[in-house]
DNA sequence: ATTATTTTTGCAAGCCCTTGCAAAAATATT
DNA sequence: AATATTTTTGCAAGGGCTTGCAAAAATAAT
């Protein structure tokens, strides 16, 4: 078994260049240069020489050493925090399809607990990146400024850092707490409840104030809160048992998030023997696949994710094009979606 | 509004080089290339003196312009499939964990459905990523040919290609099945069935073939199969009225994945009025969060995920530091997670 | 204080490509 | 056929970094 520790010349004695093939071709380098750049001037007969040649030694151009004059990677930073909430999963499928479709490549970080969104921003930067989105814990004024002073555009998405230094992307979470608020003034429950994701995420707030703003405003009120640790199923579990088990139990609660009212559901059942909707009216936020099972059937508020994608590539596309100063918000309308966790009063 | 159509000059302007840094402090190029080279020779004064001025500065080094000298981006592309099933999440959780920890950063690229794999491979391979991992499709030849003579470490991941000219990481899905299959045997139920995967799955053809292995060596046999069109509870749903619509209804089913088995419950419950498990014993495939829910309470069995991406990543660190012929194949085992979808015989 | 050794440093070549410029080749004009 | 015009080509200078080599500086040995 030959093994070989590798140094860069040993390296690059495999790998055939631009140079090679134009010695093959019997051309000079800069017109296999532009054989491989769009646009270029080139004659039809320079052009089939040059590919013959690049066809049989299996030239492939390197990206990274043209990015270098050209100063464009094609490369966009993708930092993403929660790889447990499985739209992001969804998040992931719809940027790259997007970014590749522009031509971009996805250079995905994450910042899971642990990890220093800090250091991740540099080490992506590093990399040259044409963009950067981000969505993950909080935003320093330090990456806002670094992206600033080499104009690479920033977007922060599906969430509203506090300083607007960069480029928004989010869905209008408020009107999103509202619409499930006004979806439970629409049950015959009356004793409100909120299941609220975690204290600092800030899409976890405002869905909350939106939900509470609605119901107050309906002359009702919020009898009983609590915060899930994270948002995941299990977390949902403990959250739920605490929010049942109060001697004033709420009969309509709107969870943050799928998987908390996916949660709740089974807890109301299965351990408090309720039936749903008829003792117990629940709306999601996120309409994950499952909320349309058949065992949950959850009525739920869809954010925009795939319009949202589009919104921040759009932003990144057009501003890795053509740089300007200011920063642009971009909030997209929540979607109510109806099933039957909602025991609806009667109509009149 | 400041607008400006980028040209390569003009974006450099604010780019900090290696260059300015050596100016400022007054040294020679190297010498910053050294202090940013680890290992490199070089004084102490010279390199508080060469911080001193990075710092001022705000500089960072261009790896990509240093990956040209060495020969090494740090760089792993990532080219996936599968964005619908939730397990992917997990696995780019922990393959970008994984890599973040050895220094690599993840070039992820998706191949969902109508996209070319063979393109994408290309796209990726023009980035000069020091390592590849799979896990899509067919792997063409063409593909591995590539990888080996530019000595690139190419992993398929969860999957077995023909050829096995590349390494391959992946469960033992044949033992997978039989368990699967143990477990239904344990079942007071006698009328084995099979959900399972797309036709064109590795994995799905293998779980199944355990499967059928284990219960005819059993003395029994499947009396009913269905492929699903794809690894989605929609899907699921479908195939789940196939199967239980049949006049020789199954009553023991194996699902090659815990969506489809979750379809398979609602429907075997809500459409046919079946008291699971009583009435039917079901097992599924993978153990995703949801499996654990009330609701379904899935036995089922896991892959070792993370020790598999562990697995990838330690063949393609080491494989990338010495290069070395031959090919390496890593098969782990499946663990069998019992829940109460399985109606248990009683014990003698 | 000299000389021999070890460390640090800078020089310059090179990694793989793009691109402005001017010369060469092809095409159009009279 | 000779000139004017347009296209194609090659030259050479980068872009931002690493690194072998030899000179310079610091340290050790005599």
């Amino acid at each position: 078994m030959e093994e070989t520790t590798d140094t860069a010349s040993e390296r690059n004695a495999n790998r055939v260049t631009a140079q090679d093939v134009a010695r093959v071709a019997g051309v000079s380098l800069s017109a296999v240069s532009r054989v491989f750049t769009p646009g270029a001037s080139v004659s039809a007969k320079m052009r089939v020489r040059v590919m013959d040649a690049a066809d049989k030694l299996g030239y492939q151009p390197n990206v990274l050493a043209r990015s270098l004059m050209t100063q464009r990677t094609n490369l966009v930073g993708v930092i993403l925090a929660n790889f447990k909430n499985p739209v992001y999963l969804t998040v992931l499928d719809h940027f790259t399809r997007a970014l590749q479709a522009r031509g971009f490549r996805t250079l995905l970080l994450n910042v899971s607990d642990g990890q220093d969104l800090e250091e991740m921003a540099r080490l992506v930067l590093q990399y040259s990146v044409d963009g950067l989105v981000v969505s993950a814990g909080a935003i320093s004024p330090h990456i806002t400024e670094q992206c600033y002073k080499r104009r690479i555009p920033l977007v922060a998405f599906a969430r509203r850092p506090r300083r607007a230094n960069l480029h928004v992307v989010c869905a209008d979470s408020v009107a999103g707490g509202r619409l499930a608020g006004a979806r439970l003034l629409q049950s015959r429950h009356r004793r409100f409840g909120l299941l609220a994701g975690p204290a600092n995420a800030s899409t976890a707030i405002e869905r909350g104030k939106g939900f509470y703003a609605e119901i107050e405003e309906a002359g009702h009120s919020v009898i009983a809160m609590t915060h899930a640790r994270e948002y995941s199923y299990s977390a949902g579990v403990d959250s739920a048992r605490e929010l049942l088990g109060r001697s004033d139990r709420p009969d309509a609660i709107f969870c943050a998030n799928d998987l908390l009212a996916m949660a709740l559901m089974d807890v109301a059942r299965y351990e408090f023997g309720l039936t749903l909707p008829d003792e117990l009216s629940i709306i999601g936020f996120d309409d994950v696949d499952l909320a349309a099972a058949a065992s949950y059937q959850l009525s739920t508020i869809r954010q925009p994710l795939e319009a949202m994608v589009k919104e921040t590539v759009d932003i990144l596309s057009h501003r890795i094009n053509t740089w300007s100063e200011g920063w642009e918000t971009r909030q997209l309308a929540c979607v109510a979606v109806d099933r039957s966790s909602i025991a609806l009063a009667p109509s009149d």
